[in-house]
DNA sequence: ATGGCTGTCTGCGAAAACGCAGATAAATGA
DNA sequence: TCATTTATCTGCGTTTTCGCAGACAGCCAT
């Protein structure tokens, strides 16, 4: 269904310094270069669908992504927001199933590298097997701790912190250099754990006390300090 | 703090087939026998503290551990409960401090292996690291799949699911055999995310339905089945 | 411009969950 | 054993959150 289209960039030609692919040795980035499978995805499509089988994990050259899962009533969730350098389906590697799918909010290139040539590439690359266990290691502490907080947070601060987790994730700018929000109300609610209701009505609210603004039904965060501010009790990080 | 005993049990003679240390080579697993920190913690006692700097990862020889987290009040929230051949301290590896706590359920065992021993059996035992790594990739994956379930469940749903959890990693028994769960309703609504008098009303209602039957103040999963139903439209496993 | 489509906003009633406080039961120590 | 402490249960009023429905605004194609 995706339109996928292949390109041809060699890895020690590639500007993305935080990609883990580095960590390798330069034969074994060589044969990643040749073995790898990059690929271009459009806006709005499917990098790989919730449920689909496991071939291998996607390392992000470059675009912005979310990772969604669906619940029970066809809801979905946003768990994740993923840019440049970052990698895509590893919670699903070692298990058969994706648990989430991922979908391009921009055009997306990304590069797959199969279970058999990571795992070829893990073995022959202490480093590079160790960073992704690291990596592995930071996701799971982010994980836990924002299921902590969205426990104990109300609808409001959860909407701020989706603002201030989607404005670090994506690093868009607005008129006089504040912070952007193109996301929609719904896919708000999605990362924030509520409905799009709700989010208007937060929003409304932040609105009045002129902490953002309006730019069409995009959002401008004006009050960066004071929306960090709301919820400093719990974090100072929103990743 | 802590009332610590150094005992002796090579890893080689240890019974626990689980281990991850059983992973390494003959001579490396002589070489993690000879240098980890054997150590019993009686029941109460804390293996590590929230906040307190990471040394090592602690692997549960013998033993029932519970993993919490505080969170602004103080309230303490648990994140997973532990048992043998699991391993503790894994969240905080790669960060400066462990951003959970652990707390021996009864007396345990746990062998505590510090970061440069790590370090060094990672880097000489492919098999180890890999397989550490994807331990943390299948507790990525639970860890995510909860917050979702969380996000959905009412509160009845999420003691149910507390219930099942507690028995599946604990395992106990009580009289004809059905499961047996010996925490407080508090201990309970620390793993569901609400409070005490909620875990009462709902075992209350349970109760009236004949699901759970009370042995003193411990709770027996009467209808293991019927409960599991209750919740089957999330999720058939617990963990 | 016009009509239709989609996304956003907001008022209102309903439901869920919470917190408190008093009653009751169980466990502990002298 | 009895008294004291701790844990559990339950009723009630309050708060938070939700879901629905109608109003409104912006965008697109004709």
């Amino acid at each position: 269904m995706n339109r996928r289209k292949r390109v041809t960039t060699q890895c020690f030609e590639c500007k993305n310094a935080s990609c883990f692919v580095k960590q390798c040795s330069p034969e074994y980035i060589g044969l990643i270069s040749a073995k790898k499978n990059q690929i271009k995805i459009n806006k709005g499509q499917y990098i790989f669908r919730e449920d689909s089988p496991v071939f291998g994990i996607y390392f992000i050259q470059q675009g912005r992504v979310k990772v969604v899962s669906s619940n029970i009533d066809g809801k979905e969730q946003i768990v994740r927001l993923a840019g440049d350098g970052h990698i895509l389906g590893h919670r699903g590697y070692g298990g058969e199933t994706h648990p989430v799918g991922a979908v391009a909010q921009n055009d997306v290139w990304v590069c797959f590298l199969d279970n058999a040539l990571l795992y070829d590439a893990f073995k022959a690359n202490f480093e590079f097997l160790y960073a992704i266990m690291m990596f592995y290691s930071k996701e799971l502490r982010k994980s836990e701790q924002r299921s902590k907080y969205f426990a104990q947070m109300t609808v409001e601060e959860r909407v701020i912190f989706a603002l201030l987790y989607i404005s670090e994730s994506f690093g868009l700018e607005g008129m006089e250099g504040s912070p952007l929000i193109t996301l929609s109300r719904q896919e708000i609610a999605d990362i924030a754990a509520t409905n799009a209701d709700q989010v208007s009505r937060v929003l409304t609210s932040l609105k009045n006390r002129e902490q953002v603004s309006m730019e069409g039904k995009n959002i401008i965060l004006a009050d960066l300090e004071g929306l960090k501010k709301s919820i400093a009790r719990y974090t100072t990080s929103y990743s």
